[in-house]
DNA sequence: TTGTACGCGTTATCAC
DNA sequence: GTGATAACGCGTACAA
């Protein structure tokens, strides 16, 4: 390979300006700095270990050259990539941005970049994501969900990474968890509805075949139900895209065929917006004749008219927690915390 | 560095099941399937060019093995990463997560990954961000908006990357440009305004330093009036994060202090529910005293109440033909086009 | 405190 | 069609 050898002697016949293109390498900087390139390495990684003089020397030529230390390098000869990956569902729930948002800025802090790939609910995408970050050397892997793709977990097992799964919880995470519940937030919610005296209820939500925690929140749903010693809630599924349009169609055949249907959970914030309009386009009073209960706590959830009763899911902390907890097992500082469950509140607002 | 080492021995003196960690190099699957590392690299990434019968052979080992390349010895090998890094705002915001979905999609189809950076609508963050990007050597960069830092500036001088700008548009882009007008979107919102018989205009955004696209939008709807000989449209700025409670509280002040107010141009769908949830605060109704006009089209722009008017930006279409000009470039095929308008479209709804 | 020598896992070259 | 060899740029023992 002589790529290098080739660009140097076009250097070489060239002026040489100060900017030129990328190829600065630590042994430019050795060079210009008279030192050795393990003392301009030390220079930038071990300040302390280096003379004040040298220092300054070292740290001139890196600013005169603008010299950025190869990380794909550095990669290879220590085995770390400084690299996370993390997988989410999507990035179009503000929900999930905010994870993202936490993860990356307490990473950022610490020197990791943030690789990040969606799924788009499905789990062999997943699986594929999970394969490529793997070959990058990520060093570590957080997963959305603790429902994978055998593909995956046997990845996972080849390949022992550092992974912590979030925004659910189970007795058997691969590695680390950070999450709540999500039959616990059906229960919850059904509890609501019960306390208000609500009788007929609903689920507006994905299938739970696509996305087991939508299908969870169903179950706790129905959980309350027969706990209340009410009918088991009718659920309602819209599965492509969560996109509103979709819901509120769903809402409106959900309310003609069960007229007497007077409590709406949704599984997420877009889709109780959604109800909200649809219940407005057949003149049915909220939360008088029916009360809509959201997920995620979303932006506008606050400005929606009736402003919205929803789930509140700390997202960002779910990101911030779950980044510490790799920081803690990567940095091998604090024993790293294996399971932790950050809980979810009901938001009482107008809407229910 | 005996690390390899160490590892290779450690698996010599244990029982070495099929399933073992990481340390699975392309020796291994060489040695497995009798060939040199050579043809193992060649099987895998030029298939053609080996014979079938060793094909199969290494197949057989690379699936035994399950081995896996490692991306970053690739980089250092080949020079290029294979890694295509992005900075948006804001991953909030329903828009950005079209484009960066966009941007990830076609990639990853060509065999990239994306890494992601957030800026927080903050020069110097961004130039930290190209900064550590740069340092992991990616091969192209998408960067949102078209004023940079003078420090991003001097960084991506020396550092040769393919680089485009998205989400704007200027005479003296850095490379490639894919965006559209911000000016022209202000232009056409007030004569929208205009054409409707509103008189008196105002605008909710972030100010102009914090973020150059909203100031644009404003300076539009600034000459937009003009040229329809009406007073300058009254400024509001909330510089707080575009929070939905901020937003409302400004327009609540915006409302009060200027009851003439008939149309009011937000620079986001989020501010915009804000201000429909203002208005129905003073009872002011919606279009019939008050127009609003929203920005981005967020998902649930269609679902308030009433329905929210806006800008449509086709974000993820900004996304993929980012992506695309970048692929263009890297794989050298098709000459890159340099710089796309993908325009933008008024939707008409109930609030304007 | 600083330098020498070699290895990290992959690929390009060029000969066979 | 296949293999030996030498890089790619950096970090770590170990010696000085």
């Amino acid at each position: 390979m002589s790529r290098r050898t080739a660009a140097s002697q076009a250097n070489a016949g060239a002026p040489a300006g100060p900017s030129r293109s990328t190829p600065v390498r630590l042994v430019d900087v050795a060079r210009l700095a008279g030192v050795s390139t393990m003392t301009v390495s030390r220079a930038m990684r071990h300040p302390e270990q280096v003379a004040d003089s040298t220092l300054r020397a070292v740290q001139g030529a890196v600013a005169q050259l603008g010299y950025l230390p190869d990380s794909a390098a550095s990669a290879l000869a220590t085995g770390r990539s400084r690299i996370v990956a993390a997988i989410v569902p999507t990035l179009m729930n503000s929900v999930y941005a905010s994870t993202v948002h936490g993860l990356a800025s307490i990473l950022r802090g610490a020197g990791y970049e943030l690789m990040l790939g969606d799924s788009s609910y499905d789990p062999s995408t997943e699986a594929a994501l999970v394969r490529s970050f793997l070959g990058r050397r990520v060093d570590a892997l957080v997963l959305t969900g603790v429902e994978h793709d055998s593909q995956t977990r046997a990845l996972l097992a080849r390949h022992e990474v550092p992974v912590v799964e979030i925004w659910d919880l189970t007795t058997q995470p691969i590695d680390m968890l950070v999450g709540f519940s999500n039959v616990g937030a059906g229960v919850e919610a059904g509890r609501y509805f019960a306390a208000q005296g609500r009788r007929r209820w609903a689920f507006l939500g994905t299938s739970p075949q696509r996305e087991g925690r939508s299908g969870k929140r169903l179950r706790g749903l129905r959980e309350a139900a027969r706990a209340a010693g009410l009918a088991a809630p009718v659920p309602a599924f819209v599965d492509d895209g969560m996109s509103p349009a979709a819901g509120r169609d769903a809402v409106l055949r959900l309310l003609d065929s069960h007229p007497q249907i007077d409590a709406l959970f949704c599984a997420n914030d877009a889709l109780a917006t959604a109800a909200l309009r649809a219940a407005a386009d057949r003149a049915i009073p909220v939360p008088t004749a029916l009360s809509v209960l959201g997920f995620g706590d979303f932006d506008i959830a606050a400005h929606t008219s009736p402003a919205l009763t929803t789930v509140r899911i700390p997202g960002r902390e779910i990101g911030e927690r779950a980044a510490c907890a790799l920081l803690a097992r990567l940095e091998g500082t604090d024993p790293a915390l294996g399971r932790v469950d950050v809980g979810f509140e009901i938001v009482g607002r107008e809407s229910a």
